[in-house]
DNA sequence: TCAATAGTTTAGAACAGTTATAAACAAGAA
DNA sequence: TTCTTGTTTATAACTGTTCTAAACTATTGA
């Protein structure tokens, strides 16, 4: 059986499952990263948004819940601007819209999408992902 | 006719085209930029390559020109690694394998490459360009 | 239930990369 | 030349991120 993504679902689970302890500070970090479908948020966004939630919470704590999540495979950074790390909730193999005005992203399926006529990785290396940054302006 | 790069070009006549002053400057870092083909710097590397050039310019007027470069169309930037800007002389369509180990930066020609399957963009947005990223690890 | 201990959080300092400031300087025009 | 305007520079400032070391807390096992 397929894992879906349950919203509510034990976070605290989750984290154990990747050998992180269930604190208050991830838990929260985690009910807001998770509990509203897929999301890209930066580090400041983040942050913001907690206190915003009456989650205390320092902004260190926040870093570090994002780069622990994202070694643990939980979530995944985005390269789109350089001076601002986007992390994305949504893991699974897929390429992003960017709007570099609003600063927003949005999520391409994998699935339709196809990248044709790669050449052979350099001499010593494989190809570990492929990411694929449209890149918007106005209309 | 279509302006083959000729790597001793008028460097000059370039910058006077894009309404820039051919300073002492300007020239010696276009000369570093344009004489060897394709290329891929960050700052720090420009500037430490015009040092050992015995170039005297400060990192201040590195950054200022190649941001004023990229403006003119003369590079481009490339955004693989959060946290610092490359920059590619090679202005025309084309992608990357990105070695994040090495840091380093190789060219995919476009021809032959195809991206299909796309969705429509965002509502009153308009695609700007597409960036294919292939990152590597070791094999 | 309660230490012991090992992992976590925190404020704040430190750091990296980049941009801003304002004074000195140099290119182009007259 | 001299004037004007654009350019360069050292340095300060700024932004995003990581580090530090002390305070704290989840877990373990007695």
């Amino acid at each position: 059986m397929i894992p879906i993504a349950r919203p509510f679902a034990r976070i605290a689970e989750r984290l154990r499952g990747v050998g992180l302890r269930p604190t208050r500070q991830r838990l929260s970090l985690g009910r807001i990263l998770f509990a509203k479908g897929d999301r890209h948020v930066t580090a400041e966004m983040l942050h913001d948004e907690a206190q915003a939630d009456g989650v205390r919470v320092s902004l260190a704590t926040v870093y570090n819940t994002l780069n622990q999540f994202t070694a643990a495979g939980l979530l995944r950074e985005v390269a789109v601007d350089t001076g601002r790390s986007y992390f994305d909730t949504n893991t699974s193999r897929h390429h992003h819209f960017y709007d570099h005005r609003g600063r927003e992203l949005t999520d391409i399926p994998a699935e339709g999408l196809r990248v044709q006529g790669l050449p052979r990785p350099p001499e010593g290396l494989a190809i570990d992902r492929i990411d694929v940054v449209v890149r918007l302006k106005k209309a």
